[in-house]
DNA sequence: ATGTTC
C-alpha cells in the first residue's frame, strides 16, 4: 500500500522562485527555482518532500535548493543543492552526490562547420560508434593494471594525459585541472570490487541518459562570450555526457553502508535513511570525501579517454581536430569558501544534478576564461537542444544552476509508451543520425519522458542563476 | 546511474 505524503506547501517568492517555509525538522527554508509548469506535480512525485528532508541535515546553511529540472532521487532530489558549515559540524551525505559520482559533461569544439562534415556524417557516426564502448557492463579502450588504476584514482585526467591520452591544454579546460588532489583510494575507502569494475570500463560511455553527440552551434546568444569560449554559429561540436561507471556506483554503495552505521555513533537523526550522513570533518566524512574524489578522478579520466576516441574518429573520417571547451561535473560535493551572514565560512556544497556556474572574474577560472566566465554545459534530451551557459555575479545557491532537462516519466513508463524503433526512425527522418544500443534503451530516453530543456534554461536564467551563451542542436547521437 | 535485484 502506498501512503501519499501531504502536499508540500510552497509560496511564490519572486521571478521563477518559490519558497517552502521552515516547518517541522527543517533548519532552513526550501527554495525552488521553477516556473509553475516545471514544479514537480505528478502524483507520487516526492521531489519537494525531499527538498524538505534535506533542509533538516545537521549544519545546513542558507536553504535547501532545487533547480528547475528537479525530480525524485535517492534521498536528495536530483537537481538539489545543499551546503553545510564544516566547522559547525556540518555533514556530508553520499545521497547528496548520487551513485554516479562526478557524472558530468564535456564539450569539444571542431574546427569546421556543419556544411563541411554533412556529406560524411554517416561515416563519422559509424567511427564514433565503433570506437565508443557503450551500454551496461564491460568495455574499455585503455587496458591497465592495478598500479595504473591507482594513479587514475589519484590523478584523474592528468594521469591519462601523462600517458599520452590527450594534450596539456585539455587539463587547463577541466574543472579542477582534471584532478581532485584530495583523492585517496587507500584500502577501506575504495574496495577491491570497485577497482575490479573500474579496470574494465575506462573510456566507456555507460547507459541510461549518457550520450555522445555531434552537435551544431544553432544559436549564439552572446557572441563575445561564445567566441572567448572558442565557439561561433554553425560550428560543429561534440558533447559527451557520462560519469564514473561501475566504479563510482560501487564506491557509493560501499560508503552508504558504512556511513549508515557511523551515523548512529554521532547521534545524527535524519528524516529518511537514504540521507545517511556524518560530519564532513570526521574520520568517516573524510573517508567518504577521499573516496568520492577518487571516483571523480576516474570519471574525469573516463571523459578524457572518450575525448581521444572522438578525436580519432574525427581524424579518420573528416580530418578535423577537437579542442576541449570545458569539462564540468554535476554530481559532486565540494569544500568551498562562501560568505554566510556576513562571515566567510568553509562549506561542504552538495550538487546532485546541479552544475557549478562561476561568474566572470572568479579566481578558480583558467586565465583565458577569466573574462568570459565558466562554461556551464547543459545536456538536453536525445533529439532536442543542449545549452552552453555561464555563471553570473552573485549567483544564487552557491553559484549553481540546472544540469539538464530532468526526467518526468519513469523509465518503465517511457518504455511502455514509446516504440524504440519508431523513435529511431523519427530522429533519422529529422536528419539526426543514431547509433544506439538497444531499442528499449532508446525508448526510455524519449524526449517525452523529460521536461522541456528550453523551459528549464529559461527558468534558470530568469531566476538569476546563469546566463545563456549558445544553444546547440544534435546532428548525430551515440547512445549508451 | 548501476554486471538495470547482495
Amino acid at each position: 500500500m502506498t501512503q501519499h505524503a501531504e502536499r508540500v506547501q510552497i509560496t511564490e517568492a519572486g521571478a521563477y522562485r518559490y519558497r517552502i517555509p521552515r516547518h517541522g525538522a527543517m533548519r532552513v527554508p526550501g527554495v525552488v527555482f521553477a516556473s509553475p509548469e516545471l514544479l514537480p506535480q505528478a502524483a507520487g512525485d516526492q521531489a519537494l518532500d525531499q527538498v524538505v528532508n534535506v533542509a533538516a541535515l545537521p549544519g545546513v546553511v542558507g536553504a535547501s535548493y532545487a533547480m528547475p529540472d528537479v525530480h525524485w532521487g535517492y534521498g536528495f532530489p536530483i537537481g538539489g543543492v545543499a551546503a553545510t558549515d564544516v566547522a559547525a559540524g556540518g555533514v556530508v551525505s553520499p545521497g547528496g552526490v548520487g551513485f554516479d559520482i562526478s557524472c558530468g559533461v564535456r564539450l569539444l569544439a571542431a574546427d569546421c562547420d556543419r556544411a563541411e562534415i554533412a556529406p560524411r556524417i554517416g561515416a563519422l557516426l559509424d567511427a564514433l560508434g565503433r570506437r565508443t564502448p557503450r551500454g551496461a557492463g564491460r568495455g574499455a579502450v585503455w587496458h591497465i593494471g592495478r598500479r595504473d588504476l591507482d594513479r587514475v584514482l589519484r590523478e584523474g585526467a592528468r594521469h591519462a594525459v601523462e600517458r599520452g591520452h590527450g594534450v596539456q591544454r585539455d587539463l587547463e579546460r577541466c574543472e579542477d585541472g582534471g584532478v581532485l588532489t584530495e583523492a585517496d583510494p587507500a584500502a577501506g575507502r575504495v574496495g577491491d570490487r570497485a577497482r575490479e569494475r573500474g579496470l574494465g570500463q575506462l573510456g566507456s560511455l555507460g547507459s541510461g541518459n549518457h550520450f555522445l553527440e555531434v552537435q551544431e552551434v544553432e544559436t549564439v546568444h552572446d557572441e563575445a562570450t561564445a567566441r572567448a569560449m572558442g565557439l561561433v554559429a554553425g560550428q560543429v561540436c561534440v558533447m559527451i555526457h557520462c560519469g564514473s561507471r561501475g566504479l563510482g556506483h560501487q564506491i557509493c554503495t560501499d560508503q552508504v553502508r558504512t556511513m549508515g552505521r557511523a551515523m548512529r555513533r554521532y547521534g545524527i537523526e535524519v528524516p529518511d535513511r537514504q540521507l545517511a550522513c556524518v560530519p564532513a570533518d570526521s574520520p568517516e566524512g573524510r573517508d567518504y570525501l577521499a573516496a568520492m574524489a577518487a571516483a571523480a578522478n576516474y570519471a574525469r579520466a573516463n571523459r578524457q579517454l572518450l575525448t581521444e576516441s572522438s578525436r580519432a574518429a574525427f581524424a579518420e573520417t573528416v580530418g578535423h581536430g577537437l579542442d576541449l571547451v570545458y569539462d564540468i561535473s554535476h554530481n559532486l560535493a565540494k569544500i568551498e569558501t562562501h560568505r554566510v551572514d556576513g562571515e566567510t565560512r568553509r562549506l561542504c556544497v552538495h550538487r546532485k544534478g546541479a552544475t557549478r556556474a562561476l561568474p566572470p572574474g572568479h579566481p578558480e577560472l583558467p586565465p583565458d576564461l577569466a573574462e568570459a566566465g565558466q562554461p556551464v554545459l547543459i545536456p538536453g534530451t536525445m533529439g532536442t537542444a543542449s545549452y552552453l551557459l555561464t555563471g553570473v555575479p552573485d549567483g544564487d545557491a552557491w553559484h549553481s544552476t540546472c544540469h539538464g532537462a530532468g526526467r518526468v516519466e519513469s523509465r518503465h513508463q517511457a518504455a511502455r509508451e514509446v516504440n524504440g524503433g519508431r523513435l529511431r526512425a523519427e530522429l533519422e527522418a529529422r536528419g539526426i543520425a543514431v547509433r544506439g544500443t538497444t531499442a528499449r534503451g532508446l525508448a526510455e530516453e524519449a524526449p517525452g519522458a523529460y521536461k522541456d530543456i528550453d523551459a528549464v534554461v529559461t527558468a534558470a536564467e530568469g531566476a538569476g542563476l546563469c546566463r545563456r551563451v549558445a544553444r546547440l542542436v544534435p546532428l548525430g547521437v551515440v547512445k549508451g
